[in-house]
DNA sequence: GTGATCGGTTCATTATTCGAACCGTTGGTT
DNA sequence: AACCAACGGTTCGAATAATGAACCGATCAC
């Protein structure tokens, strides 16, 4: 592993539960010697990657981040593309809708738009890591991976997040297969209890799966007409997207029976 | 020089102009040597910072500085924060409001909102480099930077944007202290002919300037009614924005004449 | 066909990174 | 007040990883 990589490997170490980290911890979490994690922070943190908080010494990321972002944006707009479609989504089916990314063999979120219309609602943050087999973007996503993707993910262990998860590695099999012949996936309170979503696969240029689109919703409002009003919004949406991003589904996308 | 610096600072070659950028032209712009630079790209793209665009194999920035960006945003709020006060900035005023971050010595613009008011406004990008001599924006930073820093910015030579510009060094120190007691920068065409801009730094934690806030107009539209409008809505959001982002003005802030 | 340029690769040389041990400080315990 | 553990940060010889000139094959213009 070359230098680069074990820098960029310490910015991994930050999520949502850890915005900040001592050069202890970093040490500990990454295996790495304490004077090299010093010496990879201090470049990042030079570079704006990284910053010191004022009180404690702990690291956090940086404004650099932001600058990079935004470029990013301007060159393959994403996620400006996604919030209009997520907000339409959302309102559409007055439920949660959510945009996951593949990245480095990791579904992340990275975009939600939540409707007004009820009360109790699914709640999401950005940037977490989404479970392969217990989400319906994860098993969307996985359905239409490469087969040695699908091998290797299967092969480690499934954990189970809620007593509904299924951790059969044959029948999220099953289940995938179901998900190529409609182009949707469900789960049934796989990730969180109570959670009812569909989800639906988006594709890039090269025809590959790159990410999902999701909406979640209470199991108590889980309707079999709000099922299909919900699965007929995704597909929607879900066309939307990757036509916005200059994507293109796989020649066995089962296009005749949409929406 | 480290590894890791060079690594990042590859990436601090794509800006709005050139969002994508071959090998060979990396290495013209880096200095660096061909096969190092080939190398570096390659672990960024492992690590998803960059990837490479489907027909030319030039290199785009990839969707890890996405992931990022939004756990950076969860750990220090500034963009989301940012965006409700210029959008409210903007309705009020009637004009383009944006935001700009110091970062490594230079103000890079963040965010941006336009009003939908006039027909006529001033365009913006995101993550564009603003000069501090001539940016109402620029002037508010400086105005409350550390003196050698003020010193290294005004040592250099001054570039004339427009014919307006004022490249004198002494002419811009006497602005500064205007800027320092009013608390307001104000720009007549400094960087853009025929925009007027109002700016008002924004201060960090540390009680050390981070940024400004900033209004620009066409200048056809600059009565002084006008001005004065932009002005007090501009010291409102700069407060409202500081506070928001858990910082506090310095002691020799202008506290007494505020809105 | 020729030559220029492209992205990418090789490999011996060498400069950079690594890591055990070591500071000075801080904060909690006795 | 003495102690101890853990913190962020530093040092320096040994070891590893970065370097760059030369080299590929492909593409393209002429």
């Amino acid at each position: 592993m070359g230098t680069v990589s074990k820098a960029l490997s310490l910015l991994g170490f930050f999520n949502h539960q850890r915005t900040e980290i001592g050069l202890s911890d970093l040490t500990r979490l990454s295996g790495l010697n304490k004077a090299t994690v010093f010496r990879l922070m201090a470049e990042l943190q030079e570079g704006g990657f990284v910053e010191q908080t004022g009180e404690g010494r702990a690291y956090r990321l940086g404004p650099e981040v932001l600058r990079l972002a935004a470029l990013r944006e301007a060159a393959v707009p994403v996620l400006s593309v996604s919030r209009a479609i997520l907000d339409a989504l959302a309102e559409e089916t007055g439920e949660t809708a959510h945009l996951s990314l593949l990245r480095g063999g990791a579904l992340h979120t990275l975009a939600h738009a939540y409707s007004a219309r009820h009360a109790t609602r699914v709640m999401m943050d950005d940037a977490e890591v989404l479970s392969f087999h217990g989400t319906s973007s994860g098993l969307a996503v996985l359905a239409f991976a490469p087969e040695p993707f699908i091998e290797a993910v299967l092969a480690a262990p499934l954990p189970a997040h809620t007593a509904q998860t299924e951790t059969d590695p044959q029948a999220v099999r099953r289940a995938l297969a179901g998900v190529r012949e409609t182009g949707l996936a469900c789960s049934r309170g796989g990730f969180e209890a109570e959670v009812h979503s569909h989800g639906i696969p988006l594709f890039g240029p090269d025809r590959a799966v790159m990410g999902a689109l999701a909406v979640a919703a209470p199991a108590s409002r889980m309707t079999p007409e709000h099922a299909a009003m919900i699965r007929a919004a995704l597909r929607r949406a879900g066309a939307e997207m990757t036509r916005r991003i200059g994507g293109c589904p796989p020649d066995h996308w089962p296009r005749e029976d949409a929406a």
